[in-house]
RNA sequence: CGGGCUGUGGCGCAGUUUGGUAGCGCGCUUGAAUGGGGUUCAAGAGGUCGCAGGUUCAAAUCCUGUCAGCCCGACCA
């Protein structure tokens, strides 16, 4: 491809709306051009990384079984009102009617379709496992979109299903799965950390998320460098008996019923321990929450020191989301902000997390204004309709599994893995026959990458503050070929060299315009091909061409003769590189 | 959906406080010089100042509404 006739252009300046790297280097070297929020074009030399991922993933998914296949971007609203989704999924699904009337919708993603397909073509225990993958645009109505390719509404997202004759079944192709997804990631030269996850909208039990670790993402996750425990914040465990002290030892556990105190505008957890002299840990704090579904609010309880995660808490609720409730709602209940308690006749249903249980006796509030009760017992003083955990693990809470402090990192989940179960093959119908003669349902698994924001995450793994730094296995072009200066020797030896590359089969951005070298290296490093030549009247006097790695700072010399071979040598070396295990 | 902010040539911004009919840098076009890290000079093209209403002799500027976008939060496989 010459530079001079290829479509799009490199931007100087960093464009305003981009925070994150990935982001404002993909709208600089013209990867990506927005046409509305969070919906985006994907410009020529993005294009052929997506596709090279999209092989990569293709290469990955054939080497598990998996037969690519293609299902519709648009789905009709029976199979989502047959799952159940079509009234559990909010207005991130994009619906419209079609002419005749009838409710159509964008698919955020294909269990439904998928599992109309197993309906239509699996009978049979003779027919599973199998597995099947599609790479296909998404819609997805987000909220909130950012950091270019990162969230988007719009994306291109690499999804498999698989289907098997039982759990056990699942189970044991389940690991083929993740090393597919650890095998792809690695080769798009992007390191990612599997991780344990909530199943979200997805339903089923055990899911993972492969997430990519860097202050650029959104996602929180909880990692032991100890003992390797890796778990999503929405899920993440930790140990929390480790960080309880005694119960101080003021007598208090021997009380025989709480006892009011005083505590003049101590509305705070630490205002509260501080001024009673107590620790955090003996403390408990009260919190109202209202769930999806339900009337009335939960009072949520949990260990003084601890947060309450909000995505444990609605998965305990089996609602979709929760909210905490607001100062005139509490009014509403009776309930005085600052002094909440679970103690009293409120009613209400009360949740505990399991924190509640690690110490005798506890602070709680008198739900009285500027009072407190001491020497609570949990159970004895106020009931608990439901023990769990709900706490959010923080950094250098004890790893519940070795009890090393946790670490907690940012990242971006760039897929996730579930087990799905039988959520979609029982609510639609997707039975086949048994050994036995019986009919079962079909348990499924499901996979999902994000195709774009992988590409996204490449380039924020990979690049410097002159630009990007392709890996060799996905970058547009393998070669950035450029000649300086104007001299027609110079010009012609750098058009027989564009030539030679490409009768080669090697991939060649020639940069063939009458550009400063100062525009040319710029670009030359904003683009971020692996190998850069540099033709002009120096190089030739010392002898060829000029060869540089852009990963590396050093150049060298290499003879005009010498120079295909010497492309190919180089490009085996870097591909090795990004070689999955 | 809350909180904060921004909309001015393709991109990045100034001008808005104190109303007087739009400017800078980059990019683009043409010509010349230069030719190893965004080089230099000259001449050009390009904007109903997000949109709608209002105040005023006069609005990019003041007022009201609205739309879009960004950031934080909520939300989200």
């Amino acid at each position: 491809m010459r530079l001079s006739k290829s479509f799009g252009k490199t931007l100087r300046e960093k464009p305003s709306e981009a925070e994150v790297p990935s982001h404002s280097l993909m709208i600089r070297a013209g990867l990506i051009c927005k046409l509305a929020a969070g919906i985006y074009s994907y410009m020529p030399f993005a294009w052929r990384s997506i596709k090279k991922i999209k092989d990569i993933m293709g290469e990955e998914m054939n080497a598990i079984g998996g037969q690519e296949l293609c299902m519709p971007v648009v789905n009709p609203a029976d199979i989502w009102i047959e799952s159940g989704r079509w009234y559990e999924i909010g207005p991130e699904m994009a619906r419209f009617k079609d002419r005749s009337g009838r409710d159509m919708c964008l698919a955020m993603t294909h269990e439904e379709a998928v599992t109309d397909l197993a309906r239509h073509f699996i009978d049979s225990y003779k027919q599973l496992p199998s597995v099947v993958y599609h790479i296909q645009t998404k819609f997805r109505d987000e909220p909130r979109c950012r950091g270019g390719l990162i969230r988007v509404r719009e994306f291109i997202m690499k999804d498999a299903y698989s289907f098997h004759v039982d759990e056990g079944d699942l189970r044991s192709y389940y690991p083929y799965m993740c090393q597919a997804y650890e095998r792809i990631c690695k080769r798009c030269g992007v390191p990612v950390v599997k991780v344990l996850s909530d199943v979200g909208m997805m339903g089923g039990d055990i899911a993972h998320e492969f997430t990519y670790v860097t202050d650029s993402g959104e996602d929180t996750i909880i990692l032991c460098d100890q003992c390797g425990y890796a778990a999503n914040r929405d899920v993440a465990k930790f140990d929390k008996t480790a960080t309880t002290q005694e119960p101080d030892g003021e007598g208090k556990e021997s009380l025989s019923s709480p006892e009011e105190v005083h505590t003049p505008s101590k509305n705070t957890i630490e205002s509260v321990c501080d001024y009673l002299g107590v620790s955090p840990t003996t403390s408990l704090k009260t919190m109202v929450y209202f769930a999806q579904d339900r009337e009335d609010p939960v009072l949520v309880v949990i260990r003084g020191d601890l947060d309450v995660n909000e995505r444990k808490l609605a998965n305990l609720l089996n609602a979709a989301e929760v909210r905490r409730a607001l100062p005139d709602e509490l009014k509403s209940y009776g309930l005085i902000q600052g002094f909440l308690s679970p103690m009293g006749d409120h009613g209400l249903y009360v949740v505990a997390d399991d924190s509640v249980l690690t110490s005798r006796t506890y602070v709680a509030g008198a739900n009285k204004p500027d009072y407190h009760m001491i020497g609570v017992v949990p159970g004895r003083d106020f009931k608990i309709d439901v023990t769990a955990d709900i706490a959010a693990a923080r950094a250098n809470d004890p790893c519940a599994v070795c009890g090393a402090p946790l670490t907690v990192k940012k990242g971006i989940e760039v897929g996730n893995t579930f087990m799905l179960g039988t959520r979609y093959s029982e609510t639609m119908g997707a039975y086949f026959q048994s050994e036995k003669g019986t009919l079962e349902p079909i348990v499924m698994g499901c996979y999902g990458m994000g195709v774009g924001r992988l590409l996204a995450c490449v380039v924020e793994e990979n690049h410097d503050e002159h630009g990007i730094i392709w890996p060799i296995t996905v970058a547009p072009y393998q070669v950035h070929l450029l000649n300086l200066g104007t001299s027609e020797k110079v010009i012609d030896t750098t058009d027989k060299v564009y030539t030679a590359l490409l009768q080669n089969g090697i991939e060649v951005l020639y940069d063939d315009r009458d550009e400063s070298a100062g525009v040319k290296f710029n670009d030359a490093d904003l683009l971020g091909m692996p190998v850069r030549i540099t033709i002009s009247n120096r190089s030739l006097e010392s002898g060829g061409a000029e060869v540089k790695l852009r990963r590396e700072s050093d150049t060298h010399i290499c003879g005009i003769d010498e120079l295909v071979e010497k492309i190919k040598e180089i490009l085996e070396r870097e591909a090795h590189r990004y070689v999955a295990d």
